[in-house]
DNA sequence: ATCATGTTACGAAAAAAATCGTATTAAAAT
DNA sequence: ATTTTAATACGATTTTTTTCGTAACATGAT
C-alpha cells in the first residue's frame, strides 16, 4: 500500500491535487509546457496509475475525469521521508536548510515555520 | 553535468559523503543491512558511477577505493530543487513543514533553523 | 449518412536502471 | 609452489519505466 509513484506519475498527480480533478487532455497540456512527449503517453501513465489505484476516474462521459486516491499528505511524507533518509543521511535539518535557502519563501511563510519551530519544540 | 544519480547511486553517494572513501566491500556492508542484493550488483553500479565521473578511484592497490567526485551541498540542491518542484508544487513552505515534522530535530537543530530563518529575513 | 475529430484501449518497443553469473586475476594462506 | 580467497571486469539478463503507434469508437459537423 505504501504506494511509491514513480517521477512521471509525480508530475500528474501534483498537478491532480491542485486541480481536484481534470481530463487527460487538460493534464497533458500542462505537462506539454515543460515536457515534450505525446498524447497517448500522458495517457498511458495515467491508466496505469488507475490500474494501480493511485488514480479513480469517472467513466461517465466519452471522456474521462481523473482524480487522486492517494492523499496528499500521506504521500509527501512517505516521499520526505525516503528522500530525507537517501539523499541528507535522514538529517532533517540539512533538508530544511537546503530547501530555505533555495526555494525563496515570502514573509509570511518565514513566520508559519517560526510559528511551526515553536510548537514542535513545545511538544518535547 | 547536471548529474541526477538514480536512487542506488544516491544511497551510495551519501554513503560516501560521510565516510569519505571506501571500498566496494565496504559499502556493499552497509548497504546489506537495509538492501539484499549482490555484491557485484554494488560493485556493478560503483564502476558505473565511476565511468559517469560521478566517483573516482584510487587503482594502486588490487582493491580500489573509491570517492565522491560530486559535491555534497550542490548535488542535494540540485535534488531538493528537483523534488520540490514534482512533490511539493514548489512550495519550500510545504517541503520544510513536512520534513520538520517528521525527522524529530533537537532542540540544537531547530535553533540553527531559527537562526537560519532570521538571516534569510534580514538578506531581503 | 458521411466525414472529421478527439478519445480510449491495447500492445509493443525503447530506454533506463538494477541484478547477477562467470571468467580472470592478484594476493594471501598453506 | 599450490591452493584458497577475494577482488575486478565483462556481458547478459531482468525488471521497471517511459514512450509511442495503431485500432476502435463515439461525438459532433457537414
Amino acid at each position: 500500500m505504501n504506494t511509491k509513484p514513480t517521477e512521471s506519475e509525480l508530475e500528474i498527480l501534483s498537478l491532480l491535487w491542485q486541480m481536484k480533478k481534470a481530463t487527460v487532455r487538460e493534464i497533458h497540456e500542462k505537462l506539454a509546457e515543460s515536457k515534450d512527449t505525446g498524447y497517448t503517453t500522458t495517457l498511458k501513465i495515467m491508466q496505469i496509475m488507475h490500474s494501480k489505484g493511485i488514480l479513480g476516474r469517472d467513466e461517465q462521459n466519452r471522456t474521462h475525469v481523473y482524480y487522486p486516491l492517494v492523499e496528499e499528505k500521506a504521500t509527501q511524507q512517505n516521499l520526505v521521508s525516503n528522500f530525507m533518509a537517501t539523499a541528507f543521511g535522514g538529517s532533517a535539518k540539512n533538508l530544511v536548510m537546503q530547501a530555505l535557502g533555495q526555494g525563496n519563501p515570502s514573509k509570511e511563510e518565514l513566520d508559519e515555520i517560526r510559528a511551526f519551530l515553536d510548537q514542535l519544540e513545545k511538544d518535547k
